[in-house]
DNA sequence: TGTACATCAGTGAACGCGCGTTCACTGATGTAC
DNA sequence: TGTACATCAGTGAACGCGCGTTCACTGATGTAC
């Protein structure tokens, strides 16, 4: 059987060992994805995991990139959502922006140990991007934002000036509202007032990259 | 001699554990203020550490909220320098909320490592908040925030409208920047670089509370 | 079709390490007489 | 003013623990004849 997915002795313990990774972080975050805990997660010895990492640092970087992609996942599914009762090019572009950001949020609210590991990715010293990022050199999320503000500008939602920059602004208020309500003092609010929040908060900052020069 | 500095066999070991606790966060975050490192930079045993401190947790917490002390005064430092040639009063208030969020920026760019520790003091789970915060329920930077905004409400800058729970996108915005500059992909660029998109992100923030209902 | 063999994924025991914490101690301090 | 003593801040050695990593091994797999 010339099928793709190789079976070893496990099965394929590669991937066994980035899922247990995977539901260990969801509950114990970064700190939890250790060479034993995931083996033992797994139930498998400590040394197996050595098959298919160099390291413990690999591991985690492997895991991290796989909860980059379910972050991903979740601000697709938004965009979908935020866009589907659009009217006209400019209003689905500003749409689409506010689906990247809502879905960054919902997915930081839902996962929070699945998003501290996913911030990995985005840090150049993580050891994720050089090697291991070679196809996809910019992270699909930062990318989905990337793309949401170049159609809010060949919409007219945003003038050529406006867009300059304005990935940082973006998402530096979505991520600092997702890091306030994942660890910091709005961690325990009731999800519903979270989520009205965290669309303030992405209001706010698309209301200010479109006026930032228009009031003394 | 009746002074208020009690001096022990080591003059006041208590001070000199968090100040080495802050110079070894200075340089290695959070993850280096251990009860054998915090000693040994001290120059101390290690059993000596629990005459002062309960546990490990209990030394990073206070060396956390020396941190936190650090960050206020960087921010108002900062409201200094922005309000300096403020004239009028409206001017002066969105000067001082510029200032608190280019001081919370200003803190995270030059000690990295001590923002890390002070962030740990906003997480109600750190055991910061409830026994030690006593006095200060409301930490300190958050504390200025909240002034300076409803400086610009009672000045005319912001309406009363535009208030209400203002403080989330602002300290989102802030400190989101802060942790994608200091731990995200923004890590390592130069400082003047991070100097005008640290400004750009408070200006487009600000602008974005004022503005939120404005356009369609 | 059946047997011998090479491969290599996973095993199990062991390693050194540094951590947080404990405990009986020691010796400088400040006080009581 | 001088001496005996109680206090208690800091010591040094030891503890158990769980980590990441290594290494010689074992035994199921797939291939060659």
């Amino acid at each position: 059987m010339p099928q793709v997915t190789r079976t070893y002795h496990h099965g394929d313990l590669r991937a066994a060992l980035i899922d247990a990774g995977l539901q260990l972080a969801r509950t114990g975050g970064v700190d939890s994805v250790g060479v034993r805990d995931v083996t033992r997660e797994a139930g498998v010895s400590p040394a197996s995991a050595y098959r298919h990492f160099d390291d413990h640092r690999a591991l985690v970087v492997a895991v991290a990139l796989a909860a980059q992609d379910h972050l991903a996942e979740a601000i697709v599914t938004r965009i979908g959502t935020e866009t589907a009762d659009a009217k006209g090019e400019r209003a689905a572009a500003l749409a689409r922006l506010r689906g990247v950001g809502l879905g960054y949020i919902d997915f930081a609210l839902a996962e929070p140990g699945l998003f501290e590991l996913a911030l990995l990715t985005f840090d150049p010293a993580s050891g994720a991007s050089p090697t291991v990022l070679v196809d996809a050199e910019v992270p699909a999320p930062f990318l989905l934002l990337l793309q949401a503000l170049d159609a809010c500008e060949a919409s007219g939602a945003l003038s050529a000036a406006e867009r300059v920059n304005a990935e940082w602004p973006c998402w530096s208020a979505v991520h600092g509202f997702a890091d306030i309500a994942t660890r910091g003092p709005l961690k325990g609010q009731a999800p519903e007032v979270l989520e009205a929040l965290g669309e303030h908060v992405v209001d706010s900052i698309i209301a200010g990259l479109r006026g930032s020069a228009s009031r003394p």
